[in-house]
DNA sequence: AGGCTTAATAAGTAGTACCTTTATCGAGGC
DNA sequence: GCCTCGATAAAGGTACTACTTATTAAGCCT
């Protein structure tokens, strides 16, 4: 995404921050930061300017450049996520991603009944077929499937025509990638799972937004519970 | 919030991009943004990096900064949806915020049922309370009404001890408020509606998660279609 | 002790020089 | 005539320097 000194610097600097190393409340020197990362003061500038647009930290004159708590970060911010599930903290992350799913999901789901274009309908339907059909061959654990799946979710949230919802679509599908990258779907999913991507598909092409709405409801929580019990005993 | 030269530059930038004036694909170039702005090169790329970590244009060499097409642009930015908001986008905004809000707010009602504070609990009936009382004097178009119902859902956002969902109060903040003032709230409100407030903070302070996501859902439905009465015939 | 002045500090802005990438075009060969 | 390769130039990327301005903190005077 952002290339050069630059984006090689604000990544460093996310990630750290993000990671809780400069502390809320540490106060860092332009100077100081110039030598840490040997770059130009241009680069460092930069940087922290979007750092201090995601709220991370606040430059101020004669003060330096304060790392903010964290209530004032934008907990949504694309780049800060992916910076926390590099981090020490991703287990919360996912689980607050996964939180932010069941709620948005269904509320997608319902709007695109209503809203979604015929190609996309289709599309659905498609990735919907191609998840069950790899999901019976017990290929759930694949890169394959994992793309289908970060394409079907991400497809549903645009089809919702809702810009803010659609703009999860991304965080949406590090979450998938993160878990599945972590080994953290189970094995062998719970009976009825498979069908659920097709039936909310169908629910979703036949323009009935109440069963998509609890389709996409009821394939989360199953999710969720498949999680909460991978994670528990 | 972001002050100076530089803050001055992103804001006119990124309001005019939001409000569709350098369209998508339109090319800038550093230098004649220097020269439109009269602001030196510093000012300028500082600007355009966080526009850029936005998705709202893209910086390539021999190319020049190309404006993203929408669908690139991270509409859950708080700065982007602000600048949305005074855009001739404002309407539709406010609808997207508003379909947000009902997906959201009743999982973090939910949520904040199971981990809100003593103190959270205790603040969010003070609230509902001062509301209610509000608004059977018939006080729900004032400053006052407006902080309170604001503090509100910040608030309960802020409980969800979900850092994603409380992400969001700023925005929803930003909603009510662009709502009270171009006066697109009734004038009346709808009967049953006042005492909403007050039954889903005693819902959250009890800690029963399916009475608050159900008294927050059903206070949502009933503000939306208030709003779309308003905007209709 | 309190307020006012002053000095020191660190970010903000400006301007310049130079580097690096890359679209474009033209020359040469197949 | 088309394709390949290389020269060229255009634009952002990086570096460095000088100067400005806000803000804190110390020091001085009353």
């Amino acid at each position: 995404m952002a290339t050069g000194m630059h984006g090689d610097v604000l990544n460093e600097l996310g990630r750290r921050i993000a990671a809780g190393d400069p502390r809320p409340g540490t106060i860092l020197k332009l100077a100081q930061l110039e030598q840490d990362h040997s770059a130009s003061r241009t680069v460092i500038r930069e940087a922290i300017r979007v750092l201090e647009n995601i709220g991370m930290v606040a430059a101020r004159r004669r003060v330096g450049i304060t790392v903010q708590p964290r209530e004032h970060w934008d907990a949504l911010d694309p780049s800060l996520i992916q910076w926390s599930l590099r981090g020490p903290l991703r287990h919360q992350q996912l689980e607050s991603l996964m939180e932010l799913r069941v709620a948005v999901e269904p509320m997608a789901a319902s709007l695109a009944a209503e809203r979604a274009t015929v190609t996309q309908r289709a599309e659905l339907l498609r990735l919907a077929e191609q998840l069950n059909d790899l999901g019976q061959q017990g290929l759930g654990q694949t890169e394959e499937y994992l793309g289908a799946d970060i394409a079907f979710h991400g497809l549903l949230l645009t089809s919702s025509g809702n810009p803010l919802l659609a703009a999860m679509a991304t965080p949406i599908a590090e979450e998938l990638a993160g878990r599945t990258k972590l080994g953290l779907h189970p094995t062998v999913p719970a009976p009825g799972t498979l069908e659920q991507h097709l039936v909310l598909a169908r629910a979703i092409a036949s323009g009935d937004r109440k069963e998509a709405e609890a389709h996409s409801h009821a394939h989360l929580l199953g999710v969720w519970r498949e999680i909460a019990e991978g994670n528990g005993p």
